[in-house]
DNA sequence: CGCGTTTGACCTGCGC
DNA sequence: GCGCAGGTCAAACGCG
């Protein structure tokens, strides 16, 4: 396999810095007029645009853009080794074939390769000139026919190398965990793990835990926007708490689209060290890793400038 | 009993 | 057409 080289990416990039600035140029085309007059507000048709945009499938470039990140091993964070160290699209950016590889550097007590979903094991191969025998996967979800093939790589017995094709056709069972809705609970499985999660809420609503540090998607109230006279929605600096509010949101919402098709694991290096695959979804979903514990702000880079640019 | 894994058999694509 | 290698199927089995 030809690795190619990715590009950087800082996970906590200052949104304000570099995508606000996406999106103001974007209102600048959109409606000089508007920029104008209100240079701190962003005109409705560059927030529908956006919001149209993120609620669309995710185009294949968004998934692409999303993998093709280089991981440094063992970053400054304190986070362990386990995580992507090296993603690439299988057959070259562009191709519409779903399918791409990344390599997962194990950590010592245990794989790396959670990613979300919840996968069955249907076959096991090996594979000529290698000692290491290749495992196939499948999405557990009957609807979905995403896959996914890992093998120990030849050089590093500590690297797994995950090629996933198809893409997604719901959602991951860690986003389910934090939605709270029951509109994400479709199959036999996902009842299995609202089940759960039912009775986690009801013990919740008998014994309310204190109030979190991390804020939970089904927690966030939905904003009311008060449209200006030309139809502007206003989110100027004076409320910036507002505008960092709907762009929150919009990343929130834009949660289940992209990481319907990028595993976890390369959304979110290193969010779990357990030793199985399946252990992402313990009988605790409380004491699991979860987004809600993850910086969810506007410093996230789940709006990337890859998805920007393609509205624009 | 339900769900997931194992594993040998079978299928398919490709190169010669 | 043949053989090989990779991918998939499905029955058997294990585990909680």
């Amino acid at each position: 396999m030809e690795e190619v080289e990715g590009t950087e990416v800082n996970w906590f990039d200052d949104f304000d810095c570099s995508q606000l600035e996406l999106l103001r140029e974007l209102q600048a085309q959109e409606s000089p007029r508007f920029m104008e007059s209100q240079p701190d507000a962003l005109h409705e048709s560059v927030i529908d645009k956006l919001i149209s945009a993120l609620y669309s499938n995710p185009a294949i470039g968004d998934v692409e853009s999303a993998v093709s990140v280089t991981f440094q091993n063992g970053d400054s964070r304190g986070r362990c080794n386990s995580q992507p160290m090296l993603c690439s699209p299988d057959k070259g950016l562009g191709r519409m074939d779903h399918k791409f590889t990344i390599k997962i550097k194990t950590c010592e007590n245990g794989l790396a390769d959670d990613d979300g979903y919840k996968w069955r094991k249907y076959g096991q191969k090996s594979i000529k000139n290698s000692p290491n025998p290749r495992s196939y996967y499948r999405c557990t979800n009957p609807r979905c026919n995403a896959k996914k093939q890992v093998e120990r790589s030849m050089e590093d017995p500590e690297t797994l190398i995950v090629t996933y094709e198809g893409l997604h056709l719901h959602y991951t069972y860690s986003h389910l965990l934090l939605s709270g809705s029951s509109q994400y609970y479709y199959s036999d499985t996902d009842l299995h793990v609202a089940k759960k999660l039912k009775c986690q809420s009801m013990a919740e609503v008998a014994d309310p835990p204190a109030q979190s540090p991390t804020r939970s998607t089904s927690t966030v109230e939905p904003r009311k926007l008060q449209p200006a006279a030309d139809g502007a929605v206003l989110l100027g600096s004076a409320d910036a708490n507002l505008r960092h509010g709907l762009l929150d949101d919009v990343l929130r919402s834009s949660e289940g689209l992209l990481e319907d098709v990028v595993p976890l694991v390369v959304r979110k290096p290193c969010i779990s060290t357990t030793t199985s695959s399946f252990d992402a979804f313990p009988s605790s979903p409380a004491s699991s890793p979860s987004y809600s514990s993850l910086p969810l702000t506007t410093n996230s880079s789940y709006l990337d400038l890859g998805t920007l640019s393609t509205i624009m």
